[in-house]
DNA sequence: AAAAATATCGTACTGAAGTACAGGTGGGTA
DNA sequence: TACCCACCTGTACTTCAGTACGATATTTTT
């Protein structure tokens, strides 16, 4: 697969040079026409992240990119990857990473730092806890089996009534466990419950 | 850095072994001292993934670790990955992807497939969009200015009359506006509207 | 200027949510 | 054995959610 750096400027960047010698590099705003290319898009720090990327996906619908950051940063690295980045890179990485992320992208995977990692599985895991006496307390430890079953459909907007359907109970069996639930997690309806539930 | 695989019968895998030729091969439970070696780690799918990682991070704490799954799903990922695994692969991935899986890790990132990242992009992405018709709309551009902001105080578990309260309107305007975001949103209670407003 | 969208409020109704009394069974533990 | 816990169910009640009619006033769009 062939490489392509975008960036403000056209200028290109070191690091892919080394690991690409071969790499083209054009302007924001240029649209090259290739397909089966890697782009490395280098996003300038003094302007909209989010305008430049649009203008990306908006430009190259059909190409993978990566994109590249001066400052990395975690809320970028999320809009990156909801733009559909395959990695969100220091732009001063090294050739080394560069050669690794442009074969794990061309095998179809996405790499992602220890930072995002950890920001990442922070996100998930915060879902599912609760905050008691200033610690964080998984929701499902401390509910019945039962309960956190009943608690997930919940969360899937179901009512009494769906719950009891899907679960093999009646409607009252499921208020009795709503009930305790709600004991158990400190809240006193089933919004807030849900708030609590929610993960994906 | 050194491979190791640990499997529940001690068998080797195979495209691992044409990675890395010299890699060896331990059953579960067995531990082996060594530092800087990367495990590979069979799940078992016929045993409890949880118990089978809690016993690896605990015998294992040292190492970094990349697990194989027999049957790939996303609820097991997510365990791997809060666990610590470095990458979560189909035991049947090719010596290239292994190899690109090694280097990956050695060098401090993480390997995520496409499917896990939908995942994690999912449980992340600002929930503040809803898909019409295909395409991911903003729910605040849809909505009214009025109306989102009975949506917002709503996603935090208020009932109507404390909406009511909080913007200084009757309960029956509350109401108003949240049938009207309803039918806008395409939802047809609270719960679910609360949902699609949660952010991360 | 007419039409459409927005924002507000009223009454009345149905059905669901949530609680307050109950009670019963089975499994594990002190 | 006695007790606790998880799980299940019933009736009855109050409150809330959501909808169905309704309405008026203001602003924006056509």
């Amino acid at each position: 697969m062939k490489s392509l750096i975008i960036s403000e400027d056209g200028q290109s960047v070191a690091s892919i040079e080394i690991a690409f010698p071969k790499v083209k590099a054009v302007k924001f705003g240029e649209v090259v026409k290739a397909d089966d290319v890697l782009i490395w898009f280098r996003l300038d720090p003094f302007k909209s992240s989010k305008l430049q990327l649009d203008w990306l996906i908006k430009n190259y619908k059909r190409n993978k990119f990566v994109v590249l950051a001066t400052i990395p940063d975690a809320s970028e690295a999320m809009l990156a990857f909801t733009s559909g980045a395959k990695a969100y890179i220091n732009v001063y990485a090294g050739d080394n990473v560069i050669r690794q992320v442009a074969e794990v992208v061309a095998s179809g995977g996405n790499w992602i730092g220890e930072d995002m990692m950890q920001y990442f599985l922070a996100s998930i895991r915060q879902a599912d806890t609760i905050q008691v006496e200033g610690d964080s307390v998984n929701i499902q430890s401390i509910l019945t089996e039962r309960e956190y079953e009943v608690a997930e459909v919940l969360a899937t907007g179901a009512s009494n009534k769906l719950i009891a359907r899907q679960l093999n109970i009646s409607e009252r069996t499921v208020k009795a466990h709503v009930t305790g639930i709600f004991e158990k997690l400190g809240v006193d309806d089933r919004v807030k419950l849900a708030m609590l539930m929610k993960k994906a």
